[in-house]
DNA sequence: CGCTTATGGATTGTTGACAAAATGGGCTAT
DNA sequence: ATAGCCCATTTTGTCAACAATCCATAAGCG
């Protein structure tokens, strides 16, 4: 899994890779990694790595301590639930503007996307994809209708990489991905009639919900965070 | 202003001073600079140059087009309203958590605070002070109370820096500091009462004046961004 | 025998030189 | 005269060697 697309720089390639191995687990949260290490792992030189690692660094993926290395940043679960916390206000303010602001086209491919997340939960039992690639690309597409350049940014480049972490680790509850659907659809529908306060407040209720779920696994200890 | 105060390393130094020359107004908006010009100006080499400006782009304080250079970001009228339509949301849930969290004596700091800002509006009718760094202590103050780190970071390191980019070249309203102490004095009420919902609204409250202050600017045409 | 302290090794931070890409100016052709 | 193209210069991206700092091991002392 060498990416070898060489997309813009080498840097942006180093950024790209670290930050997918960060959140598909592949550097485990609290692990220590050396440099050197990291160039033979992903054919790079340090200068570009280095750049990589200050804008993870910045972005809370890693953290840093002078001349003592680098070490992917463990979240723990009371952090967790406050990340949630963050996202309710966060995407209930980016599903409002999106309500007000998203062209009928970028809608109708909403509702699209949601007949295909549809299908994929029927079809598979597609706990697996809509729990993730699924909701991350719902949540996606809301934050980037919102036409608010800083609140998307902040949603995509930050918050839902941190969420993802975990969300890769966690099982899905039985009957959510059909219930989430449905609070998604609601969502949608809302947007559709330009009602900005419903859908935020629909989106906020969504994302409480899911916290809420989650909340209770750390509970029943099945998360081991 | 050549910091040579070597913190700790040569990197952070130069994100330090990028950073504060970005928000002083000493690199203007839009203004496009090179690296080499930045190393003989803040002495400098270009590798610990290039990592403080990846983490600087990261924050969406600069912005790089590949092999073309960086330039400092330019914010809209209309984007800078945006700041504030987020600084709402995450506020006031800054406000909620540190009425539920802050210590005892935190919100004794938060009072004492309050009172030194007082006197400053008095005694050099300070609008320079308040408007500046008063008002960016007080609710530097709530964010770091809401004992919630990521919503602190983001906060503390992403948006307030980009608004202070603007309030420096911003005049204050007449009545506008005096009229902000009393809705800061109301908020702290909130929080050491530890009502959390209510501080949450006095919050909102807050950033939505501040906000209809700047539109008002805006098209009075006393702003030019 | 335990704690402190020095030393060696390894790792990070920094530097200057090299290679690749883009902007700008000048030239030619229409 | 103007538009398009080509080339040179400047600037960015990359690399490998150098210096500074920390961690661990081991020796010395109380």
């Amino acid at each position: 899994m060498h990416a070898t697309i060489q997309s813009q720089t080498r840097a942006d390639d180093a950024f790209d890779c670290l930050q997918t191995a960060i959140v598909k687990g592949d550097l485990a949260p609290g692990e220590k990694i050396g440099e050197i290490e990291l160039c033979a792992r992903f054919n790079l030189t340090r200068g570009p790595l280095r750049e990589a690692l200050g804008r993870l660094e910045s972005r809370g993926l890693l953290v840093r301590r002078p001349h003592a290395g680098v070490k992917v940043v463990s979240v723990s679960a009371d952090e967790l639930i406050e990340l949630y916390h963050i996202r309710e206000t966060m995407e209930g303010l980016a599903a409002r503007q999106a309500a007000e602001r998203m062209t009928d086209a970028e809608i109708a491919d909403l509702y699209a996307t949601l007949d295909s997340h549809e299908t994929m939960i029927e079809q598979a039992h597609g706990q697996a994809y809509y729990q993730g690639e699924g909701d991350y690309d719902f949540h996606h597409r809301i934050a980037t209708g919102s036409r608010n350049a800083k609140l998307a940014q902040m949603l995509l480049g930050d918050l839902y990489y941190m969420v993802r972490m975990y969300r890769y680790r966690l099982s899905t509850s039985a009957g959510r991905p059909h219930k989430a659907l449905g609070e998604h659809r609601r969502i949608v529908e809302a947007i559709a009639q330009r009602d900005g306060e419903l859908a935020e407040f629909l989106m906020r209720r969504h994302i409480n919900a899911a916290r809420k779920n989650i909340e209770q696994k750390i509970r029943e200890g099945v998360l081991d965070i």
